[in-house]
DNA sequence: AATGAATGAGTTTTCATTCAT
DNA sequence: TATGAATGAAAACTCATTCAT
C-alpha cells in the first residue's frame, strides 16, 4: 500500500476514526478508499476488506451503501470521472489568443493526469473489462469531455487567424493530444524499467511536458 | 471467454487433447492460454484452473512447469515482449528515404497494437503493479526497444536531408508516436461509450491510422 | 413475491405508507408480513428485513413489538392457528342429520387447506424443527381442534341412526380426514411434477374434493 | 442436532475419519450428511460447513464433488427419491389374493414413511420451495411411482373378484392411501403437542397402521 | 413511536497450491 | 510426466440484532 505511487493521494484514509452516525462522512470515506484501492489493486484485486478498514467503516456499510463490489465500482468510476470532467469546466479559454488558448489545454490535460494516477489506473482496468460499468452508469455514458467542444472553438479561432491547419478534425486532435500525456503515465513504470531511468522524476516529467506542447503544436501549425 | 476480443487469438485451446508426454507441446499451450487469461483477465482476475482448462491440460502442471502463478505471468510477460521485439527487430529502414521510413515506423507501431491487444491489456496491468514482473525479469529489462535506435537513425537522415526538424529527442518522439496510438487501442471500449461510436470497427481504425501519421509527420517537419 | 401462490392472501403490504403513531396497525401490518414471508420461505429462509418492508414498516419495529425473530414466528403460528379454530368454530352441524354433517364437516376440511396454503406451509416447518414454537405457546397448546369433538358427537349420532360403522375412534377418523385433504395440498408441488398434472388447477381440486368426500364416508359406512 | 429424531438414522457420520484418496467414500459420506442436514434444516437452515463436518471432509469438497448447496440439494432429492422407488420395486403382489396384495401395498406404504422421516422432511420442504429441485431433475421427474400401477393393477383383480369397488380411480386412491399414513408422520410433531400424546411412540404407531389399513380397505368395499 | 446507521458473526463460494497415485 | 483429490485461507456477501437520534 504504502510502497505505491497513488494510494496516498487519492484516498483520505481515516483508520481509528469510528465516527457514529455520520452517514455523509461514512459514505464518502468509503468512496475514497475505492478510489484508492481500485486504482491500486484493480476490480478483481480489490478488496472490500481493505476499503472499509481504510474507511475506519464497518465492512457491512459497503453493502449497506452501495449494494455491491460492481456498484461500488461504477459508482467510484463516475465520481473519478466527474472530477476531472468538472477540472475541464473550469478551463476558460476565450479570453486567451488561439495559440495560448491550445497550449493551455494541452498543458491542462497532461497537469491533470501527473496529478491523478488514479483516474488513468481505474480508465485502464475499465478498458480491459470492456467497459461494462461505464456502459451501466447513466451518468458517465453522458458526461461528454467538454475537451472535445473547447479544442474545436479553440481550432476554429486559430485557422480563422491562420495560426492552425485545418486538417486535423477535434476528435481525432483530442485523442493526440491526450495520449502524448497518457501513453507517458499510464506506462511510467514499464518505462522506467525499459529506458532504465526514472520517468517518476520531476525533471523527467517537465520536460515530458514541454515536448508534449511542443509536438502538438508544431503538428497544428499551418503547412 | 469466446467473445472476447483478443483471447481466441492469443490463445490455442486444445480442450479435450490430452496429450500424453508431450512436455514442449504442453507448456507452450499453456503459455498460450496464460497469454489469454491473463490478458483478459489481469493477473488478479486470472485462474490458474482457467489456463489449465483452455491448455487442455492438468491444472497441477502449471506448478510444474512454471513454479506458480508469478512467475508464470513474469514469463508470459517476457513473450509477450519478445514478440514485438522481434518484430521491431525484422524493421529494416534503412534502405527508404526518411520520410517513408519514418511513416513506416509510425504505421508499423500502430498495427502492431491494432492487432496485440493482449500486448496493451498485459502491459497495462504489469504498470498498476509497479512492473514487479518486468523487474524480476532478467531478459526483458535488457529488452531496450530497437525502435529508439531506429527512430535515432531515421530521425539523423531526416534532419540531414533537411526534411525533419532536430528539436525533438528520439525517446521523446517515440514515446509520442507510441502514445499517439496506444491511447486509441488502450481506452477503446470507454472512448467508444463516451463518443458514441464504435472505435474498434475498421473504418474508424483507418482513419485514426492515417491521422497519426499525418499528425506525426506534422510535428517533425521543419519550422 | 408476488408470483407465489399464498403471500398476497396473507399479506397486506403497505409499501410508501409510513404511518405514523398507529401501532395497532403497524404491529397488525407486520404480523401480516410475517405469515406470508415464514409460509413462503420456512422460518430460516424467512428475512426479518423483507417482514418490515412488506409492511411498510421499519425494521427495528419488529424488534419493539416482537422481541425476536423467533418470538415473531410463535405469535404467527398462534395466529395461523387460532384462523383455522375460529373458523371451526363456527360449524354447527347438530341441526344436520349425520350423514351430512359428516360431508360438511370433510368439505369443510378440505376447503380450509385449499384456501390457506400458509396454514399448511406453517405446520410443516414446525413440524420439522421439532415443534418448539408450538410447546413455547400456551396459547395454542390448549387449541384443541373442536372439530375432533364435533366428529365424536356426528360419529356417535350416526352409529345411533345406523348410518355409520362404530370401528373407527374419533381421533383416527380426525386424522384421516385431515390427512386425505392435507398430503393433496401440501405436497401439490411435487405431486404435479410426478404426476404431471397440475393439481392446483380448480378442476383438479373440485375432482379431488368429490373422492375425499365418497372415501372418507365409504370408509364409515356400516359392514 | 442429537436431539432430532432422525438425524442419526439418514446419515452415517463419520467424524475425525478423514480418508484420503477415496473420491468414492468421501462423496457418499458427504451425501449421506446431506440427506441428514437437509432433512433436518431444511434447505434454507442447512449449512454447508455442517455437512463437510458430518461427513469428515473437506468443505471445499463438497463444490468439487457437487457444484453447489442448490445442486446437491437436487442431487440428494434423487437420491432419497430413487431409495423408496427401489423399494416399491421390489414389491410383488401379483401373486397374492387382491384384498391381501392391497393390505400389503397399504402397510408397505405406512411403513416406509414410519422409517424415513428424512423423505417426508425433504418433500415437504421441496414443495414449500415450489419443487424447483425436482423440476430441475431430469431422473426424478420421470421416477413414477410403480405403486400407482400395482395399485391399477390391484384394483382390477379385485374388482374382477368382486371383493373391491370400481368407483375409485388408482390415483386418487393412491393419494388417499400415501396421505392416511402421511400426514400422521408429517405432523406427528404438532399433532403429539395438540393431542397431548406422543404419537412417534411405537403402539400409537402400531394403532394409527392398523386404522389405516382397516379405513382403506373399508373404503374401497363394493358397496 | 419510529428511523436508519451500524455491527458481529456467520454463510456460501472461490482459489492458489499441495498431496497421493 | 501426468492426474484428480484434497485443503487452508480468504473472498464476497448476508443477516439478526443493537445503537443513536
Amino acid at each position: 500500500m504504502a510502497s505505491h505511487p497513488h494510494a496516498a493521494r487519492a484516498a483520505a484514509p481515516r483508520k481509528n476514526t469510528p465516527q457514529k452516525r455520520d452517514p455523509e462522512a461514512t459514505s464518502q470515506a468509503l468512496l475514497d478508499a475505492a478510489v484508492a484501492e481500485f486504482s491500486e489493486h484493480g476490480f478483481a484485486g480489490a478488496r472490500v476488506d481493505r476499503i472499509a478498514a481504510i474507511a475506519g467503516a464497518n465492512k457491512q456499510l459497503v453493502y449497506h451503501y452501495f449494494g455491491n463490489k460492481d456498484e461500488l465500482y461504477r459508482i467510484t468510476l463516475e465520481r473519478v470521472y466527474k472530477q476531472i470532467r468538472d477540472r475541464e469546466q473550469e478551463l476558460h479559454l476565450s479570453d486567451l489568443h488561439p495559440v495560448a488558448a491550445m497550449e493551455t489545454l494541452i498543458a491542462f490535460s497532461f497537469d491533470y493526469l501527473a496529478e491523478h494516477p488514479e483516474f488513468i489506473a481505474m480508465l485502464n482496468d475499465e478498458n480491459r473489462l470492456g467497459a461494462p460499468h461505464l456502459k451501466a452508469s447513466s451518468h458517465v455514458a453522458n458526461m461528454h469531455s467538454p475537451l472535445v467542444k473547447l479544442i474545436e472553438e479553440t481550432l476554429a479561432r486559430g485557422i480563422e487567424a491562420g495560426v492552425f491547419s485545418d486538417r486535423f478534425g477535434p476528435v481525432n486532435l483530442y485523442l493526440s493530444i491526450a495520449g502524448l500525456s497518457y501513453f507517458y503515465f499510464s506506462n511510467q513504470n514499464t518505462l522506467s524499467v525499459i529506458f532504465d531511468r526514472d520517468l517518476s522524476s520531476p525533471a523527467q516529467i517537465a520536460r515530458r511536458r514541454q515536448h508534449v506542447i511542443d509536438f502538438a503544436m508544431a503538428a497544428i501549425k499551418p503547412e
